[in-house]
DNA sequence: CTGGATCCCTTGTGATACTG
DNA sequence: CAGTATCACAAGGGATCCAG
């Protein structure tokens, strides 16, 4: 935890960092996913099956930058057909906070518009 | 805060649309500069020099995307030249604790970036 | 099964100039 | 001051086919 007092401009810097890691339509979905699943095995078209809408070349680059992130593991089995499993490290634990926010958050918005509609 | 239990599909969902409303590039920049500013009178230009980067077109649409979903309040002022001010509601609030907590993971991921060079 | 390569359309974003 | 209009380009993302 930072206690460090610092500038706006500086938290600007800090979440646009943030946003640059985490951002767009998928990762967020991605780890929350394996975050929910740390003990089973979590291979490619487990995965696409289970966040929908997701293409598979979307799944692709998408584990591929969260992995050059140190935020999930790639594992390849020498089955045959080979197998690859994906797995969130402990440093990917640290976005666990971020996703439950901002699944609750979704569903009190949603809560809010509906009130808002009656 | 909620405490059902949602299936994964459920919390997909949710994390979607809070995507849909705080996600891309500006969003929750927008709503993390607001609300260090509280008491200010926040007007069109002043939030331009404070969010680097952020051009007048894409700053006009985010603001009218956020007044939409009733994050924000747009009160004109009917000075001359006339003037707008932009500030937080009280549900807009909700997101503080959303971009505290990207804030302190942006400065915490470059410190672990950082070491990893070393 | 995993996922790369290619093609192509849509959306996002920036620069510039301009209006009330 | 507070934006809007227009153009132009980059990035996001889907579909399809293909290879290890």
């Amino acid at each position: 935890m930072k206690m460090d007092k610092i500038s706006c401009k500086e938290e600007l810097t800090a979440l646009r960092d943030s946003l640059e890691i985490l951002g767009g339509k998928w990762k967020l979905q991605i780890m929350r996913y394996l975050s929910n699943r740390p003990t089973e095995e979590n291979n490619f078209k487990k995965i696409k099956q289970g966040i929908p809408g997701i293409s598979a070349k979307m799944l692709s680059k998408e584990l591929k930058d969260l992995e050059i992130n140190l935020l999930i593991n790639r594992t390849v089995r020498d089955t045959k057909p080979l197998t690859v499993a994906y797995s969130i490290t402990n440093y990917g634990k640290s976005v666990v906070p971020v996703t439950s926010m901002l699944v609750n958050w979704g569903l009190e918005h949603r809560e809010k518009i509906i009130k808002n509609y009656n």
